[in-house]
DNA sequence: TAGCGAAAGTTATAGCTTCTAACTCAAGCG
DNA sequence: CGCTTGAGTTAGAAGCTATAACTTTCGCTA
């Protein structure tokens, strides 16, 4: 997977320079965040002026769009890798924790606080789907019982006109329900943990989420 | 609640200026969103130069600490509002759903990406106490059953030893559990939803929100 | 009521940011 | 070997936070 086309040199040196810079913009962004990261500053580590990086990336937002890509990218390897490894629900989950908890605001940048002018490009959608996918490959293996007249029946039946975000997978509307609670349960815990809403409560948040999955497991 | 004590002219005008200052900043933030803040716009828009609002906030932080401390007052205040009128778990929950739907970006001031500098001084946690309180207070009307040598019952046996964020709410360990559930799925949902993640999917995000809700009321 | 002191608001400035414009230089291709 | 293209430079505009120094204005008190 190295190149699509034989490359001319100055592609090649160009695909380095951008790699270096979205390095160095994953290192800002893992100390200060998004909010702290800057075109300037990594030119300067670079060892070059600031409007240099103007012929890599057309602006600020571009990069920032590049490295939202590459975090989508990143968490579906992780899961991809998790799953081709046999792991259920469970060992998918704490395998999105742990990729979470190793770059927690890398976390943010993806499922945050949106970035104002910023609209997610069609590509980015894609690799979203993709992590929906999985997460509906280990939902089909959960037995999920939908109770007669409840909001649950209801929203699965309300599901089956609204599936085409499943990209045609085949799994039943209430395996569809199922995978949006587990998406919405673990981002909830996640993304409370992350910001650091825990840490005066003392209690371990791995528990609370240890039994968050159990119930997620057997509904 | 005016005043603590007699306020002199002066006072009284400081606390009228900082007052609308907070006003232009929560118009500002409900359009750019927290990052897109402006000391100099808000100070141009009030007709003075920029610097001069520096004699009524230290810095963009305080600021911004004000804000957040407001939000969550605003956040309390509307859930007891909720509850003094008797509202029940459903009840609270919608009006924390419409308290977001609102205004986003104050929701995500909250418990959005944290800003990178700032730490919650002990009044906010105080009111974080206080919302949570309220949930206790719903929660101890819901029947919870914990299964035995389960993960939950785990869970809520370590609670039983970090239970100091109750604040000596005399609520069950299982309803502890359950309040810090509640809270994590209604995070999840909502922060998903404000932050735009269920657009494209075509699903009603209240029907998912209301199916969430009947699992919360019965668990 | 006069005046004094503190607070409010001003401009100037430093230092940071993004981003454009114009220029120089070097690399690579024909 | 030369020409074109792209990379990198400096200069500069416009914006931001924040500080320093100065002026004005307000309100309390003697």
């Amino acid at each position: 997977m190295a190149s699509t086309k034989t490359e001319t040199p100055r592609e090649r040196y160009r695909a380095q320079i951008r790699a270096e810079v979205k390095d160095h913009a994953w290192e800002q962004i893992a100390t200060a965040g998004a909010s702290g990261l800057s075109l300037n500053a990594i030119a300067k580590r670079m060892g070059m002026s600031g409007p240099a990086l103007y012929r890599y990336f057309a602006n600020r937002d571009e990069l920032i769009t590049e490295l939202i890509k590459d975090g989508y990218r990143s968490l579906a390897d992780t899961l991809h890798t998790a799953a081709d490894s046999g792991a259920d629900l469970t060992g998918l989950a704490h395998a999105m924790r742990r990729w979470a908890l190793a770059d927690p605001h890398r976390y943010f940048l993806l499922y945050g606080t949106p970035i104002p002018g910023y609209h997610a490009p069609d590509t980015t959608t894609a690799i979203s789907a993709e992590i929906m996918s999985v997460l509906l490959d280990a939902c089909v293996e959960i037995p999920v019982q939908p109770s007669p007249e409840s909001a649950g029946k209801r929203f699965a039946e309300h599901l089956q006109d609204h599936r085409h975000w499943a990209h045609g997978h085949p799994a039943t509307p209430e395996a569809l329900h199922w995978a949006l609670t587990i998406w919405t349960r673990l981002h909830g815990l996640l993304s409370l943990e992350l910001a650091g809403h825990f840490n005066g409560m003392g209690f371990d948040p791995e528990r609370l989420f240890d039994s968050e999955l159990e119930i997620l497991n057997a509904p």
